[in-house]
DNA sequence: CAAGTGTGCTACATAATAGGTAGCGATAAA
DNA sequence: TTTATCGCTACCTATTATGTAGCACACTTG
């Protein structure tokens, strides 16, 4: 299972040019990877609580996921459970404003 | 071939909730969605041009993806290839942030 | 007209990823 | 000792992505 986590720098699943950006791009293309961030938005959670809050997502994905996550320096794990670090918590407040965005959308 | 696209208000591959950001998410959290919008950010492409910007995303992939986007309302095929709509063009605004961002969270 | 070129795709096969379920080992409380 | 919760791992199946080939159409070019 050679389950590779997106690097800038070197190329990727979808990018071969290794730009941040396209690095970003195909790490949060993955399924659960921008709802698992959004869900630490409030604080720490547990494997379990994370699991629950993302609608029974299999513990399998979940758990790649947060390695991918953690190998980024997205989410880190503390006492408390799984957290965003302080990149994490920056990625979140540039993902916010589609948190609004979204609902205009939804109308149309 | 099944493949759903995600609307808001109904539940969709990740989320059975239908929040809109879910749908959003569910939407872009596919192969080549994120990079797709960003490719068109400096006006229409064929989808030969697309595929190439692309780095080469397969033909089948991108068909996928321009058919999901279309239904979305993010993206639209005028005289000069694929273009992003209005809907499109809010969407590429509020991900701008994060091609600065990425440059510096790559440094880390 | 014929031949070549570019375009938007579709078909098909294979590889990679996601999803679902069961359950293990550890910890803690009753 | 039982019971319960937690963070996972194993295993299997279903879905999605990737890669290559090539078709049908439109448009030049000779």
């Amino acid at each position: 299972m050679p389950t590779i986590t997106p690097k800038p720098g070197q190329p990727v699943r979808g990018s071969k040019t290794g730009k941040p950006i396209m690095a970003l791009f195909d790490l949060m293309g993955r399924s659960w990877a921008l709802g698992i961030v959004w869900q630490l938005a409030d604080g720490p959670l547990t494997f379990r609580g994370l699991q629950a809050a993302c609608e029974g997502v299999s513990p399998t994905v979940l758990n790649r996921r947060l390695k991918e996550l953690r190998e980024s320096d997205l989410v880190e794990r503390g006492d408390d459970g799984y957290a965003l670090t302080g990149w994490g918590r920056e990625l979140l407040g540039l993902l916010k404003p589609l948190g609004k965005w979204s609902g205009q959308w939804a109308k149309r």
